[in-house]
DNA sequence: AATAGCTAATGGTCTGACCATCGGCAAATG
DNA sequence: CATTTGCCGATGGTCAGACCATTAGCTATT
């Protein structure tokens, strides 16, 4: 004997809307039919469906507009929710965060260097560029910093590393702004961080992977070290 | 003018569940209060408690029985849900999550050199041996060696270094597996392996970072080849 | 003491209804 | 004619109540 199957109705939709969606008659950005329409198809009540359709939602295959339908995302959003979704639980660790930043980005810089298109490059300029406007102003300068390592990590043209950058950021990107608020080392702090940045361009033009490599982790190094500090007091 | 944040009832659930989860006021293994009475106390209706519910169910922090209740799963089984939708990946996300798999691996590798303690060391010694027992039986060879990994990541005492491998290394063990279950390679290349790792526990036991890098660098380009020809073709 | 049967509780499902929002259309406006 | 305004239907989001299948625990029969 064998346990018997249990299968749950809503379990059911999933697995056949996903696999439109694995056999791509679901292509992204298509509007599904309406709930009310979906359960006359399946059979099934409004509540199972909707269960089906609000887990989809949750692994990021599915996006619901209210007055508008049920839409297809873009393939590629669930296995970084997953990431997301995983250490999202043992957080705390902002020592082991800053370290996996660390990583990361001198890895990417590594990896940009060899694979950034010209119009990468370009991009990454004008990042450097609004920095150097925003020496005065701290909002406009952050910003810029931050889309600038954003951009070194869109080089990578790696998805996940991408993702993995990103949320990363966004974890530490509160103590980053307050350990940068402090006014009265923000000027020469600034410069000091708009030259390594240059340098870290320079090396990614020249591709001199290793270059920007150590490039990116002297910067992390010694603009994260009051951070560090921040963290272990 | 900011566009207002629209808020949905089943999030609102969802954050403050996840919330009590993490502050484990909710433990592994905790029985929830009857979906009825959490209506009561959430002041909302069943539906958008359920979907939410559901959706916490299909990211393995919950799981419900019926006649019994709704329990708070072990921490972990997310990625067994996650690997649910592994079949969703293609071909450029495999070579994106292989790419990051080899970049945390030989990181891990150096930082394990400065950091492991006698204890690690001992584990991995183990681990190794599993796999020299092993060398007949492939799947007890493939699971000392996915230990032999893990314990790495773990001897850098980064958790979240440790959760990211954990989480990669799980989406691509499906491909790992079928790569080397080709039996006509299955010797020499086992043996292959555990030189490398045996050569990897060298560098970790003598703290030579780099080379423990290097290592593991070489082990993982050498044993992913046919797994990146598998992902190209 | 063991077993069969009953009962209450619970998750799973269905139905119908109401609301807020959005797109599109027609009428009013200049 | 071009623009704005107001309306209407469709849609996702939410709610309340009901029924079902399953489970655990109790009860009474054996």
């Amino acid at each position: 004997m064998r346990p018997v199957q249990r299968t749950s109705v809503s379990d059911a939709i999933i697995a056949q809307i996903t696999d439109l969606i694995e056999r791509n008659v679901l292509k992204p950005g298509d509007r599904l039919p309406p709930e009310r329409e979906l359960c006359k198809r399946f059979q099934v009540g409004r509540s199972s469906l909707r269960e089906a359709l609000r887990s989809l939602s949750m692994m990021g295959l599915l996006e619901g507009r209210v007055g508008e339908g049920t839409f297809v995302c873009d393939k590629g959003q669930y296995v970084e929710r997953a990431l997301q979704w995983g250490f999202l639980l043992d957080r705390k660790k902002l020592q082991d965060l800053s370290e996996t930043r660390m990583m990361l980005e001198s890895q990417n810089a590594y990896l940009a260097a060899e694979r950034a298109t010209p119009a990468d490059l370009a991009a990454m300029a004008d990042a450097l560029a609004g920095m150097a406007e925003g020496l005065a102003d701290a909002g406009r300068f952050l910003a810029s910093d931050l889309q600038f390592h954003l951009l070194i990590a869109r080089a990578t043209h790696n998805s996940i590393l991408y993702s993995l950058l990103e949320t990363t950021r966004n974890y530490l990107q509160e103590w980053i702004k307050e350990s940068l608020a402090d006014p009265s080392l923000a000027g020469p702090r600034a410069e000091l961080s708009l030259a390594q940045h240059r340098q870290i361009l320079a090396a990614l033009q020249r591709r001199d992977a290793e270059a920007a490599r150590q490039a990116m982790a002297a910067h992390i190094r010694s603009s994260s070290g009051d951070l560090a500090e921040k963290v272990r007091g």
